[in-house]
DNA sequence: GCCGTTTTCGGCCCGACTGTTTTCAGTCG
């Protein structure tokens, strides 16, 4: 068992737990190992191993976990897991993704109602049935019914760095399979979405039998739902389906840009075909000849496939719903990739709620080669993450001209503040202390349930700061979790541009706010993005690829991007 | 359930908002 099984184990203990209205710190004491364990660079069963290491060392791992680990790594199972998943039917956790509706109401519905299900929840909605509760309202009703939706999808979406990580695993253990010649993998994973419905590995090979018996060997593989001569599709335990296909090595590339998609992206492709007498589908690209046969012209690749229509090989990332003649026609741009990112401006450190000190991220920076950072602390309205206020800030900024001096040039770090916009308007600390640091990022974290024109109020204000640089997650939506909170982006877009101020893609996996089609609008309308980790540490670091995948769908080039250029230059572009 | 330690148990991130109820529990960030 590896340690993302491990993690989701405790993760799916925690959520029981929860429901069952378990002490809330026993809870998070479940959620902060799982969170540790996902982060290890070492597996746990080589700890288990090592004589010399002992699990309990970990951050957040005692004596009774230690155990549990030991217990997953040789049996695969958890007792005290399988005892509550017997009491509690899996399907009621779908309902804490419900924003609004926790552990305690989620248990009062279970309970009175015996509702189990997200479509029982909607129906009891629509009766009127859930208002009849105890401590529930009319108002709480609305809540549960918008919410529901959006928990219905999550439970179907996994994030796209999730599923990365599955694919990763998955190409290592078909990479061990026998006859194996090509291997990609499709769907929107290859697109890079920000959340992936299933996985479609796509193959050539001498003995399709063996490959299929190797995808038959996964070990987080729960059952085989179908299994023919060209096709096989699993389930897995986190109940992903896999689906692979073998196709011959002369369709290779049009299977490969068929399963890709998207499917808008196909039907266009389709008509630009038919416009040429051409046909196309998942075995080639065809010439109909006059007599009504076809005749196969390509497809081995995908770049002779999109030549025979006369078009470049789109990168998978462009292929959404997009006007492929337009592209073509303006020429494929050269998309941004991580090597192009020089530095990041915003992350945290343990003065907040960060997990590493100023100086262990300063030094993971280091290693990445970034030319500088911005260390971008939360401020003080964010009391639980213990927000800066201006006499510690101060003082955090002291400490880096310590360091800067110190490190003598091997590295700049800028001084920077993650600033909360109030709720009633305004930055957070004064104007006399943010004048004083390099690169102010303003951030709306409370009152997202205000009116547009509250929210946007407050952003415009922010953006008319001359000591505001950017806003943070402009949307501020949760992806599977959160709607973006409503905002009026035309007008933000138009603020940002006329104060010369940057918006920002968070590379978080969870946030990728902007999103694609925004990250588009403000590059026609000429505002940089600031692609940024907000580690909260030195792995957050990594996720800066997830942030460059969302670019890459949005069309963004090196120039589109703030932290591809010296520190210099971007201080040039505020105008300072 | 973890952690640190006055080495045996209390604190753990805590303040504000919302919808309920009529003084507060639940949820969120």
């Amino acid at each position: 068992m590896n340690n993302a099984q491990i993690a989701a184990k405790f993760e799916l203990l925690a959520d029981l737990l929860e429901f069952q209205g378990a002490n809330a710190f026993r809870v998070r004491a479940y959620r902060n190992a799982a969170r540790t364990i996902e982060g290890l660079s070492q597996q746990i069963s080589d700890i288990l191993e090592d004589e010399s290491q002992k699990l309990t060392d970990l951050d957040g791992i005692g004596k009774d976990l230690a155990e549990k680990c030991q217990v997953l790594v040789e049996t695969g199972e958890l007792p005290q897991l399988d005892e509550l998943q017997k009491k509690i039917p899996q399907s009621v956790l779908a309902m804490l993704r419900i924003p609004g509706l926790g552990p305690k109401k989620a248990a009062v519905i279970y309970n009175e109602l015996k509702i189990a299900t997200l479509d029982e929840l909607k129906q009891a909605c629509l009766d009127e049935r859930i208002r009849e509760l105890k401590g529930f309202g009319a108002k709480t009703e609305q809540t549960i019914l918008n919410g529901i939706d959006l928990a219905a999808t999550a439970e179907e979406r996994t994030y796209w760095a999730t599923a990365d990580k599955l694919v990763q695993r998955l190409r290592q253990h078909l990479s061990e399979a026998k006859g194996i010649e090509q291997l990609e993998i499709a769907g929107s994973y290859r697109r890079g979405k920000e959340t992936v419905g299933d996985i479609d590995i796509l193959v050539t090979a001498k003995s399709p039998k063996a490959a299929m018996d190797r995808l038959g060997e996964f070990s987080e593989l729960s059952e085989v739902i179908a299994r023919g001569d060209t096709k096989m599709s699993i389930r897995l335990e986190n109940n992903m389906q896999v689906d692979l296909r073998v196709v011959p090595a002369k369709s290779y590339g049009a299977a490969l840009q068929y399963f890709t998609g998207s499917k808008e992206h196909n039907v266009k492709i389709r008509g630009i075909a038919k416009q040429h007498g051409l046909k196309i589908n998942e075995y080639g690209v065809f010439r109909i000849e006059d007599d009504g046969s076809e005749t196969y012209v390509a497809g081995k690749t995908e770049e002779e496939v999109y030549k025979a229509l006369g078009l470049p090989c789109f990168p998978p990332e462009l292929r959404e719903n997009r006007d492929v003649l337009k592209l073509a026609e303006a020429g494929v741009p050269k998309l941004i990739t991580v090597d192009d990112i020089v530095g990041d401006m915003h992350m945290h450190t343990n003065a907040t709620d960060g997990k590493n000190t100023l100086e262990e991220m300063v030094n993971a920076a280091i290693e990445r080669g970034y030319q500088y950072i911005a260390i971008t602390d939360h401020s003080k309205r964010v009391s639980m993450a213990n927000g800066l206020d201006s006499e510690r800030l101060l003082e955090q900024w002291k400490a880096i001209d310590k360091l800067n001096k110190k490190l003598d040039g091997q590295i700049l770090i800028l001084k920077g503040l993650e600033c909360d916009i109030l709720e009633k308007g305004g930055m957070d600390l004064p104007d006399q202390v943010l004048e004083q640091g390099d690169w102010i990022i303003a951030s709306v974290h409370y009152g997202q349930n205000q009116s547009k024109q509250q929210i946007t109020d407050r952003i415009v204000g922010a953006l008319e700061n001359s000591n505001v640089c950017i806003i943070a997650h402009p949307t501020g939506r949760l992806i599977n979790k959160r709607e973006p909170y409503e905002v009026d982006l035309e007008t933000v877009f138009q603020c940002a541009k006329e104060n010369k101020k940057f918006l920002e893609l968070n590379a978080n996996p969870m946030r990728l706010d902007l999103n694609d089609v925004n990250c588009l609008a403000a590059k026609e309308r000429g505002i940089p993005l600031g692609i940024n980790s907000d580690a909260h540490n030195i792995e957050g670091f990594n996720v800066m690829q997830y942030g460059i995948k969302q670019a890459r769908r949005a069309g963004l080039t090196k120039a589109d991007v703030v932290n591809t250029r010296p520190w210099k230059k971007i201080q040039k572009m505020l105008g300072r």
